[in-house]
DNA sequence: GTCTATATTCAGATAGAC
DNA sequence: GTCTATCTGAATATAGAC
């Protein structure tokens, strides 16, 4: 579906300002403003507030799915899955780091029906995050761990990521490839030398 | 300072609807309607919604700041600091779950000044953190890691950890001890067996 | 400590002219 | 696509009676 590029503009400014001051202290007057246009306007693109947070929200939501799906499907072992989710989660939160910023921090801020079904969505990517850690432990190539616990931990572990991506951090300039390394070199074996 | 019956349910309650809608969606009308009375009375207890949050994140604060103080001030190895700082962040969090899910998702609903008073504390609480790993690092415990990755990514590991005692999981009774024991291993050492 | 009433401010959203 | 004007509802907070 194609977007014009003033509402492509509208859509992207309104997902910084929400990331900046958060969903609900975000008003539909804040983002006509930093636009430089009135209120009344903002409804040329959208039809509500809610409107923003679900279609970014879903369609971020879609692409972790797709790119999980694909990693469990593959032929690796448990092992190399688990290395290309890290890797996989890294490339989207370094590409598009307000909308990764924007599914973890506001995803409440859906209204039913929306809630519930980004929800089970959530829960669904759990699931399967959980799925290859069991599959890992059962071959003996991770170690035995409650699931839920390291499910909970690895997933803790990339979801901080995108905020690399989003201020005016990574004064180092590491790149991502860097990053995903020593990612990789945590989850898999921790911080002991 | 001594609080009465009242207000410490009037907190408590608030802090509970808090932690369920967020504090932006968590209206004075909502505590009063949990507690059975007019809005009106919930200003017998508080003089601003404000003033609920500031309390409860600037104890929060400071109590895991205590706690890291004491370990930067110990004589345990690099390790052992770490271990001890693990094992503190587990118990305030099993502890006082509803006041760390404050802490971790609402500061930012602060004013100023308070607001940046509060990320200085957080600043320098990751700081605390950093040295911590730092020293680990240069005396050959820790693997060679960036301080800032390596900062960010134990501090992630620890910090979803009070949702396990806020809804209704847990199940399986897995006490915090054993909660601990597991995350240890993984932060120490990862999840390869 | 509880209520009723109200002041004030502000947010999301729409109508309709240009 | 932009504006002015406005509706509607809701939220924080206060005053003052019982």
């Amino acid at each position: 579906m194609k977007v014009s590029p003033k509402k492509e503009e509208f859509l992207q400014e309104s997902l910084k300002l929400i990331h900046e001051k958060g969903f609900k202290a975000t008003t539909m007057r804040d983002i006509a403003e930093r636009l430089n246009f009135d209120v009344s306007n903002s409804y040329n693109y959208i039809k509500s507030k809610q409107e923003i947070l679900e279609s970014f929200l879903f369609r971020t939501s879609n692409e972790f799915h797709k790119t999980i799906d694909n990693v469990l499907d593959s032929n690796y072992s448990a092992e190399d899955k688990l290395k290309s989710l890290i890797s996989s989660h890294i490339r989207i939160a370094s590409e598009k780091p307000y909308e990764v910023a924007l599914l973890v921090n506001e995803w409440r801020n859906l209204k039913e029906p929306k809630l519930n079904e980004f929800v089970t969505l959530r829960d669904t990517y759990e699931k399967k995050v959980s799925k290859l850690l069991e599959d890992g432990i059962n071959n003996k190539i991770f170690k035995q761990m409650d699931i839920r616990i390291a499910t909970s931990v690895v997933l803790a572990s990339l979801r901080w990521f995108y905020d690399e991506y989003t201020v005016k951090k990574n004064e180092k300039n590491l790149n991502p490839i860097e990053f995903e390394r020593q990612i990789v070199g945590f989850i898999l074996s921790g911080i002991l030398l």
